[in-house]
RNA sequence: GCUCAUAUAGCUCAGUCGGUAGAGCACUUCCUUGGUAAGGAAGAGGUCACCGGUUCAAAUCCGGUUAUGAGCUCCA
């Protein structure tokens, strides 16, 4: 007799077991209708499931988050019933909810073709219409595993296999297809309304990239066809921000074929890359770090002592010199900047000691994990090295933390995800020092009230790290800055600093970097700003425009004023119509345009555009001076975007 | 590195059935001297990524290489 306890603490009872559907139909036929799915006592069930004792109640529809997810899921189902249907040698294996939508992984030897897909999508349209029902049974492992093993299911019956056996397992069944699963479903594949196959992929089985190659298939889908063309519509606007086309259309930089992963900077972009490093020169000098420069080619047998060369080696470009002698590029800053450390004799009163490099690093990284400025293989860290004390270490970090955040706001990155990285299995050093090495992240963190992603076990072998994870215009995480702790390189390069007590010390190694990569930032920021940087950073900042060549002298005169005040302009004197020289540089993001007629010429003054198409009228040059001033004082962050 | 796809003018892209390549923008010259997002005309520009094969004939079909894109794996 169970009595049902809904949201509102509204109450019903029934003289017997119900299904979350009966409830539903008992609210009203309209719930009915909408009912996706339950969620029984916060368990997320079947609108089928059963319910015989007194119960919490809320009906899932598909004005709940969690009616998406179960929609979404039911989706990959329906995919996969579409390609057995189609292609029944293809074995099924997982198919998740993922953002946005769903993916499903099929062993199928041939591969699938794009036409495949639109096969496919038209099949699961049929599913839809001919609107299955879902059912749900349960079997033993044992069973689950003969069952699919004798459908010829191997990747499934081995995914069972690797459940706990006492475990009963629930399987989902629409028409002929049936597949394990954990559920909940749609109650008919007839409630799959608005969805799309994306694309298709290869993917590792089980994530293993020494396994077989599975074919992946994703897909998205949305609770109606608006939501889903929305969702389109986003991707389309998102993909206009990539950053390898603006920097296309803004002549920022360009890659070849000669040189992959390397990137060639053109003027406009080595001015925004410029201007980011001598930004970041100024905070760490309020900072109280240093600044050196190490050698960008040393010999091997440093890489060997740093232990590089046995880990790394197939990642490092090496050259062999005349007189046989090997060096390698440098992959990381860090034992160059232990080098320079062990450089005379450093005391307790040397203590922290920041050591910061603009160093180039090159490493050979995987051809298909090349992308755009965002993975290349020789790029620019803005590393630093902290040397200190044990003591000092917490302070240390926190101060790192605190920079880092505060720089990232001021490019307008206010929710920053900063992953935890804590003891990986294989490692060095003692409990008691990763206890002590975690604690002064963690420590570091909670003292700024700052949330953080754990991911358990994947710290470097010598120490625990942060990292400050920023996101790309197509929804792809891309980590920026990071803090690790080390105590694998003092001990290799065995570096001491004298204490208070005269006895020589270890000090502790913390490496940070904020932008990370200055590529893979400057990457970052086309996206973010979508090519249209605040007036600071702008590699044009402002374009003096004449109207007809009666102008030009004038035109030239107001430039040079402003460039003698150290701003950074060009000057379009071309045999075109105003129109067209306005379009061209609103195209190009430049933020000021100077429209120089006649009228200017004889009052003495500029006319002022903004890059949004705001017209600011005219003023005289020494007030447009003003304004650009108070605009990159306060960082470019004056509201004239569009 | 793996799976799939792509590679044609500086850029964006067409190119049917295999018969030696085309548009728009950009560029050069000329006309136009203009007032806040595209004025007009003419001209120049290509070893169709590279190497090989099939064929009387290859941008087109086949194989390989390189690069790029998406995803997977990796990222000290």
């Amino acid at each position: 007799m169970p009595t049902i306890t809904l949201p509102d603490n509204s109450q019903r009872e029934f003289d017997q077991p119900v299904t979350v559907m009966d409830v539903s139909k008992d609210i009203g036929p309209g719930l009915a209708k909408a009912t996706l799915a339950g969620k029984v006592n916060d368990k997320l069930v079947d609108a089928s499931y059963l319910i015989e004792d007194d119960s919490m109640l809320q009906i899932i529809t598909d004005r709940d988050p969690e009616g998406l997810e179960v929609i979404r899921h039911s989706s990959a189902h329906l995919m996969a019933q579409a390609v057995k249907a189609l292609y029944p040698e293809a074995q099924v294996t997982i198919g998740p909810v993922i953002e946005d939508g769903f993916y499903y992984d099929y062993a199928y030897e041939p591969g699938f073709t794009p036409e495949d897909l639109e096969k496919i999508e038209k099949k699961m349209q049929e599913l839809v219409k001919a609107d299955y029902e879902v059912t749900r049974s349960v079997m033993s492992r044992d069973e689950a595993v003969a069952f699919f093993r004798n459908m010829g299911e191997e990747y499934k019956a081995e995914i069972i296999e690797s459940i706990p056996e006492n475990e009963e397992l629930s399987l989902y069944s629409q028409g002929d297809f049936i597949d394990l699963c954990r559920g909940p479903h749609v109650p008919s594949t007839g409630r799959i309304k608005a969805f799309k196959l994306m694309k298709v992929a290869g993917a590792y089985w089980r994530g293993d990239s020494n396994n077989e190659m599975l074919q992946r298939i994703y897909g998205t889908a949305w609770l109606d066809k608006k939501a889903l063309k929305a969702y389109l519509h986003r991707l389309e606007e998102a993909e206009k921000r990539d950053h390898r086309k603006i920097a296309k259309k803004q002549g920022l930089f360009h890659f070849q074929e000669e040189a992959p992963g390397s990137v060639f900077w053109h003027p406009k972009g080595w001015t925004l890359f410029n201007k980011l490093i001598s930004y970041m020169r100024e905070r760490q000098d309020d900072a109280g770090y240093i600044e050196v420069n190490t050698p960008d080619v040393m010999d091997r047998s440093l890489w060997e002592t740093s232990g590089h060369w046995e880990n790394y080696r197939e990642h490092m470009f090496s050259t062999t010199t005349e007189d046989e002698r090997v060096y390698a590029l440098k992959p990381m800053n860090c034992p160059g900047s232990v080098l320079m450390f062990s450089q005379g004799l450093k005391s307790y009163r040397d203590l922290p000691l920041r050591m910061a490099e603009f160093g180039k690093v090159h490493r050979y990284e995987p051809s298909g994990a090349l992308h755009g400025l965002m993975r290349v293989r020789h790029f620019t860290q803005d590393d630093a090295h902290i040397y200190c004390t044990e003591e000092q270490m917490e302070q240390e970090c926190i101060d790192v933390i605190e920079l880092i955040l505060d720089i990232y706001k001021d490019f307008g990155f206010d929710d920053v995800v900063i992953k935890f990285s804590d003891r990986p299995e294989n490692r060095i050093g003692s409990d008691e020092v990763w206890d002590k090495l975690e604690g002064a992240l963690v420590n570091a963190l909670n003292v700024m009230g700052k949330d953080y992603k754990l991911f358990p076990g994947e710290g470097a072998f010598y120490g625990p790290k942060l990292e400050f994870v920023l996101r790309d215009a197509i929804g792809r995480d891309w980590q920026c800055g990071t803090l690790q702790v080390d105590m694998n390189l003092p001990e290799r390069f065995d570096i001491s600093y004298i204490g208070e007590d005269g006895e020589k010390h270890r000090p502790v190694m913390l490496h940070r970097a904020l932008f990370g990569s200055l590529e893979r930032f400057t990457g970052i920021l086309i996206e973010n700003y979508t090519g249209a940087f605040p007036v600071w950073l702008a590699p044009v900042q402002v374009v003096a425009i004449a109207i007809t060549e009666k102008q030009e002298e004038y035109t030239k005169k107001v430039a040079d004023t402003l460039k003698n005040q150290g701003f950074r302009v060009d000057v379009d004197l071309r045999n075109e119509t105003i129109g067209l020289k306005i379009r061209d540089h609103a195209m190009q993001r430049v933020p000021y345009q100077l429209i120089l007629g006649a009228r200017e010429q004889e009052n003495n003054n500029v006319a002022v555009r903004t890059r949004a198409g705001k017209d600011l009228g005219a003023m005289s040059v020494e007030d447009f001076v003003l304004l650009l001033e108070k605009d990159i004082a306060g960082l470019g962050r004056i509201e004239l975007e569009d």
